[in-house]
DNA sequence: TTTTGAGTTGTTCGA
DNA sequence: GTCGAACAACTCAAA
């Protein structure tokens, strides 16, 4: 029996995972093997939040792995060498892999499979992590679609094809003893520990992906529409970082949803859910079709646009939670403790850098990269060059949050405000969400939180408006 | 080629 | 408190 290596990236999983299938149709021995090598995503290699989680889920994966009877093998060095010397210890005959689409990825991944392929070595990849892969969806011209909607409606077609998943091999057979780095040795964890928190809210890994689905299917798919939009509650389904390393599929998540009977209204709420993996799709889309737009604005009128230079101390202030705006400082200590926030808090910690301060959204799309167990370069670019006005949406210059507002309509009781800012708990309703309406108040029950916002909310957003309109007429 | 309808997520003001 | 209008025009996608 032949050997074939199973390069595992960001596919951490053992259910519906194509290459581990391809190979044992084919007749092949599956080796898993799992290759450390940030540098190879160039700009964005993978920040410490990121690092934190693979670490765990790596873990994960080598014990779901030895249950059937495998193991994982890991190493660390430039990918393509560590395949020609795995190829060569193991006489493997193939070596298959699971699509990534990043620029960075892609152009790697093309480089060596010519390689191992003109060293005469089967080599094949896969699609594991879309719903549609995004040579496959273009409108009527032949080009890639630049809005939502449209987008939707043509990729929802596919969607009606989609096969069914696989379940996970009952057993594997045991691969050749090759030499495998302690997952120790990748040196993911940081010794400083501010991690700590985190895995208070998450289970990295295949089961606890599946976990994280079946509770979000029992306990909040039902009224996602509605929920969603509320940090106060679990309405979201917090499978973001699950499906970014592949621990779980976006097709599983909507074969799941197939499989159960909803009430016409439910059905209703769970397609919403559906929608949100479109925009994740989207996302992936855009920047496999627009490959610069992970450092530079989609819309080229913003070239000239007028950011101001960032004031470190109000940089870190955002980042530090010390805004002096409730809900802000709220997302941004959810963040930093947890390694995640909110989608809803993440648009108006992201209105406030780039309108109100007008930051280049770079800066944010930055901090988010290094601190967020999520963070996927697709959807953190399209996120913040959404916010900023400068991505993929005919959003109207004029749309800036205003985060008093949205922290009275979406945190009506400040819950989430009291949970992530706790010297604010004191403060009564009527002021948890704009402190600094009454400074007597604040003074007396939260001394500790600064007496006004960073920025003058309505100075600061009569001035993007001005910006924003000046930019439109310079073009 | 030209035309036409439409576009995730908002805020403020005044009736 | 609730509601509609104004904010201004542009680009996209399909007919």
């Amino acid at each position: 029996m032949g050997c074939a290596i199973v390069w595992l990236r960001r596919d951490l999983r053992l259910a519906d995972q194509p290459a581990i299938s391809a190979a044992i149709e084919r007749g092949y021995l599956p080796i898993p093997v799992y290759i450390h090598a940030p540098a190879e995503e160039g700009a964005w290699r993978p920040g410490a939040a990121s690092g934190a989680w693979l670490d765990r889920s790596l873990r994960a994966l080598d014990h779901d792995l030895r249950e059937l009877g495998s193991r994982l093998t890991v190493r660390k060095g430039a990918s393509l060498v560590c395949l020609r010397a795995l190829i060569a210890e193991s006489a493997a005959e193939a070596v298959f892999w699971n699509r990534l689409y990043e620029p960075a990825t892609r152009a790697r991944d093309s480089a060596i499979k010519q390689a191992l392929r003109s060293d005469g070595v089967l080599v094949e990849s896969f699609n594991a992590a879309q719903l549609c892969e995004p040579w496959t969806v273009q409108t009527g011209q032949g080009t890639p679609y630049k809005v939502f909607t449209p987008f939707w409606r043509n990729a929802s077609a596919h969607l009606e094809m989609l096969a069914p998943p696989t379940a996970a091999p009952p057993t594997l057979p045991t691969p050749p003893l090759l030499a495998s780095l302690p997952i120790d040795a990748l040196k993911l964890r940081s010794p400083l520990g501010w991690d700590g928190e985190f895995w208070a809210h998450w289970t990295p890994g295949e089961a606890g992906a599946r976990a994280r689905l079946d509770r979000f299917i029992d306990e909040a798919v039902d009224r996602y529409h509605d929920d969603r939009n509320r940090p106060d509650l679990a309405g979201t389904s917090g499978l973001s970082a699950h499906l970014h390393f592949g621990e779980i599929s976006p097709r599983q998540c909507v074969h799941a949803l197939r499989e159960i009977e909803f009430s016409p209204s439910q059905r209703a709420h769970a397609d919403h859910f559906v929608r949100e993996l479109g925009w994740r799709e989207f996302s992936t889309h855009l920047l496999y079709h627009f490959p610069h737009t992970a450092e530079a604005d989609l819309n080229p009128k913003f070239g000239s646009f007028g950011w101001a230079e960032p004031d470190p101390d109000l940089l870190s202030a955002w980042q530090q939670g010390r805004t002096g705006v409730p809900i802000v400082d709220a997302g941004m200590r959810e963040l930093w403790q947890s390694g995640w926030m909110h989608n809803r808090v993440r648009m108006i910690v992201a209105s406030l850098l780039t309108k109100n301060l007008r930051y280049h959204w770079r800066h944010g799309a930055a901090w988010f990269w290094d601190t967020l167990v999520d963070a996927d370069l697709a959807n953190n670019t399209q996120g913040w060059q959404w916010s900023a006005g400068t991505g993929a949406d005919a959003a109207p210059y004029f749309r800036i949050f205003n985060p008093v507002t949205q922290g009275e309509r979406f945190d009506p009781d400040g819950v989430y405000v009291r949970r992530w800012v706790p010297e604010l708990s004191a403060l009564p309703n009527a002021i948890i969400h704009s402190p600094w309406s009454d400074p007597t108040t604040l003074a007396r029950l939260a001394p500790a939180y600064p007496r006004r916002p960073i920025v003058d909310l309505r100075e600061s957003r009569e001035a993007a408006l001005a910006a924003y309109s000046a930019s439109r007429e310079k073009v």
